[in-house]
DNA sequence: GATGAATGAGGTTTCATTCAT
DNA sequence: TATGAATGAAACCTCATTCAT
């Protein structure tokens, strides 16, 4: 595709190679469209006639579908993350980084009915994402309280949760009211930022001051 | 078949009746907590043994699986939305009364997967519940924006989608940080008080202003 | 069908467990006859098509393909095994019923691939078949060597081995040597026999009398 | 690609040749190991990547799974019965040498699951196979009853059935009783010598003589 | 009206064979 | 010519729904 592209030197072998990958590719993608489109329920089959291969290739690349599931996840979160990383490290501005992150992960993750279903059944993808995911919060989050600009109670699992739960609405909104979760998105980051003083509820709260049921 | 079959003057179609009304009550009730505990996909079987009936009657009463769930959401609903209406308005403090709610509404519907699903799927329940649901979220707005509690522009849509996404959140934590979504939902709060006085952007963006895709 | 069908006063709840238990025996009657056929690795579609039933009903009264082997086999198995039992205890003479018993098996056994195929894996359809079928033998070698019949050396297991070789030598010629098997049942007999004074290769050679490779 | 490709003056295409022969070699040589192992059913990918080389490569030399089977079966037979020949020839005592066969066979072709396979199947894994060792086995018996070793009525086709017989005992004892097999045999060749007067069982029993079922 | 067995389309996965490179 | 990816027809099994009793 470059102008350096070897002519001739490339041994026979790369070029099956090269098929098999995009056939690979055009799997991964028809997949995380069907899976984005009606959730990690969908037949098999009906990935296998989007992409344009035969099952058996599908299973020579995937070995089960929960690993193409798994796979198509990871690969969405791993680019969106790197595509946050490089945003978040761009922008100057502690709460702007913040907010930034917010709007890129709903506007991606917006219409994806697998990934929103990875976090209502396993709180992300894959253990490994959901750590990866943790600690790039914890960066965000550390600027901004240096900052003083995060109400200073706020934990890193405060911010993956109410990730979560904006895609939830984003996902919810998507076909009817399209810009409506940014409205929600303010209201958050408000109760975020750090004019509120009042500390935030133990999240093991003492039997006493909590009602009775 | 004998003659002492029926023991009272009640007319045998009526015995019928009140046998087919426990039989329904019985279904709905196993449906409920079975399509709580594992969600909408759950197995029609598992619901007809624990509610004691076989298949059949459970089709003659509803005809299909989705008529079972519908009900049973609808049901749980109303029942949700009546307590709901009743604490609010026994609830002076206008504040309070929205806090309250989103307290119950969180507790109730936490780890009943089926609710949470139809708030993805369809909004809620049903467009009935969603309706009422609306309606209720109004008048508990309505008097929070009479006592200036509320940020001005917060609109009912608004809020029925906060309550979906915290819903979302707390299924997530449910079991693994009970408590956590409290934090969550003080944090909304905030924000959703009138201490915050920057307007939230239109739900509707102009066009010249949002990016072309 | 007979005379003495009851009419009416059996109760409805029996009918229809009649019905389910007819179509349990069909499925049990043609996979018997599928399975001798062809052997363990048919298609499950065969035995329902021959049945009579559905899919579904048979994957009811049989969770797995080898659920349903296994009842196939332990059923024939069982009913042979009764059938040896009774012909033994009707028949005096010690060396008669050793050898109707071998007769009655291979000719029961002859043409029941799935049968000779358990043999061949797992030494019998089942550990448990096995072990009575280990009983019985010993039973009838112990009448013989009490009458001076048998080989004094001859164990119980170099019966059963016996009997298993056997059966592939009567499936093997089933086609198209009817009766042959019935002169090598002759000949191995013969060697049973207390005739023969020479005492038989302990199971585990000594090093030394046995060739280098 | 390079002159230097051809060191020797044999032309290209005959290296081919070379090539191809060790293909094949090889492949033949892993799927009978594999064959032997798992029996007839394996996968044939197992086969090739045993034999190193590609699927397209194996299809080319055999155009069929069967086919390579098949092959594979005689060439081992072949070479066994080749052996088994020049044992034979080299052994004086006419019962030594029927005997030596019997241990040899049952001691190579122990642990072939294909083997067996292939007797309870098509009687041997070949017609030709089966004749060639049909008039082995006949030579051994013609000189065992010159030598008046052997019961005069013993058939070449008892002889046959006899092996195949055991065959399958030495499968089914092979991992668990190794050496039990040889007890089995000698119990057979006894029941073979000519010390048993007793006329054996007419194979194709007269309709008069025989049972009705 | 109640029961639960029966149904069969549809889902995932395997594997002998072909074919583009 | 060798390669191994691609193919797709089964194979096994599930489950919403119907129906005979």
């Amino acid at each position: 595709m470059t102008l350096a592209d070897q002519p001739s030197p490339t041994p026979a072998k790369r070029s099956r190679r090269a098929d098999a990958e995009r056939n690979r590719a055009a799997i991964i993608e028809a997949a995380g469209t069907v899976f984005a489109e009606h959730g990690g329920a969908v037949d098999v089959r009906e990935i296998a006639r989007r992409s344009g291969v035969g099952m058996g290739t599908l299973y020579r690349h995937f070995p089960t579908k929960d690993d193409l599931l798994l796979t198509v996840l990871e690969l969405q979160f791993g680019s969106w993350l790197a595509d946050a990383h490089q945003r978040a490290t761009a922008t100057e501005d502690p709460w702007q980084a913040l907010t930034g992150f917010f709007e890129q992960m709903l506007t991606t993750q917006s219409r994806n009915r697998a990934v929103v279903e990875s976090y209502t059944t396993n709180g992300g993808p894959t253990p490994a994402c959901a750590q990866r995911c943790h600690s790039f919060i914890d960066e965000l989050r550390t600027r901004c309280l240096d900052a003083g600009l995060l109400r200073p109670d706020v934990t890193t699992a405060d911010l993956v949760l109410l990730s979560g739960s904006l895609t939830q609405a984003v996902l919810t909104t998507g076909d009817t009211h399209p810009g409506q979760w940014r409205r929600l998105l303010r209201i958050s980051l408000d109760g975020l930022s750090s004019r509120n003083t009042e500390p935030l509820p133990d999240p093991t709260p003492h039997p006493d001051t909590s009602r009775k049921d």
